[in-house]
DNA sequence: GTCTATATATGGATAGAC
DNA sequence: GTCTATCCATATATAGAC
């Protein structure tokens, strides 16, 4: 044993700190002060542990990107068919953002504040070109074996990753706009994992002629 | 003709800057400096025609605003079928997103940094109450009458806006991971009109069984 | 209407004591 | 490891001359 408590305590208090303060207010929004008032310490200390206001938003920004990109790859690496892969996703990604719905507005607003930064420092955390580029393929194969509907591929994913994740993107004025509670919003997605399948298949599937 | 020019172009150069520097860096990212700089004016100009930062940025957001809820009223309220107004809808919102692609990232943005503010001053924009109710109950007697699928009218709304929404609000990211140029984003996004439709006909139509 | 110069405030970061 | 005090850069905003 040969690390003290005390520092450790701090260091985690600071990060979760500064986890929902970059979140609430982006970079540019977010303010040291507030960081350290939330984790009960003073500025001082904070630079301690943390070099820069930067170094701590990279800590922050990366997590949360790891997470919006979450098991894709073993989703998509894995077998079944596109249907089966896609409900996995939708599920998997409703679940997270269900916890943490503040996180694609979050994420898209940082990568929209310096796209080539993000390119540089994060793009090693992605879902790597082959597994998603495979899955493609294999929707485009299922496409020409006429087991789903015939339409750009890219599309379709698209399509699925929009309805997925924009009602987070979108929920402030969502909730605003027609007075809905946390609580609320949040059983309106979980019931989503089923009726968005829903629509989907109906949108892909052929329909058998009985 | 008691209004001079000069004071009309300047005034018109700062908005037109101050709107490019909102839309770019956000309230918190906008400055004041490259605001001048861009209208080719200097600071104490710019607070010679506008008060301060916020005020200048109310302008901004409230033509944004009231952009990102286009036509919709006019097209709620008239005649047709749930599709044909999805259809209308679907056209007019790609048209102006296309032309103006980060509308929807700074918009929801700024609502999130400030809910209450955004609801307080810009909530009469909004495409009241009335006409939108009016098209919920629409597709719910059309669900009813077996002219579309039953769903959760609410929940079909929001697909048709994820879908049509999303691309722009991740853009930057998209752009940036399948290395797509502005011109071919925009392509895209074109024929997404015919395509989109095509996926929510398929989605919402119940097929003829002949 | 437009400028230069400057006031004022804020926020990130560091020095140095304990 | 934690604090107080302070530095310094930046950003908004104003005063006042032309």
């Amino acid at each position: 044993m040969d690390k003290k408590e005390p520092d450790i305590k701090s260091r985690d208090k600071i990060l979760a700190a500064a986890r929902s303060e970059f979140i609430r207010g982006g970079f540019n929004g977010a303010r040291m002060q507030s960081i350290a008032d939330a984790a009960g310490i003073n500025k001082a200390l904070l630079h301690y542990y943390y070099k820069n206001k930067e170094s701590l938003f990279e800590l922050v920004f990366n997590d949360a990107f790891a997470e919006f990109i979450p098991k894709l790859h073993s989703i998509f690496s894995g077998e079944g068919s596109v249907l089966e892969k896609t409900e996995q996703y939708v599920d998997a990604h409703l679940s997270l953002l269900i916890e943490k719905p503040d996180l694609p507005l979050f994420v898209l607003t940082e990568i929209h504040r310096d796209p080539e930064r993000f390119f540089e420092k994060f793009m090693n955390k992605l879902p790597g070109e082959p597994p998603f580029a495979r899955f493609l393929q294999q929707i485009a194969n299922e496409m020409r074996e006429g087991k789903i509907r015939t339409m750009n591929p890219r599309e379709l994913w698209m399509n699925v990753m929009s309805m997925t994740v924009f009602p987070f993107a979108s929920r402030p004025m969502l909730q605003r706009l027609t007075l809905m509670a946390d609580r609320e919003f949040q059983e309106l997605m979980t019931q989503r994992k089923k009726s968005m399948m829903q629509f989907i298949r109906y949108a892909i599937e052929i329909p058998v002629n009985n």
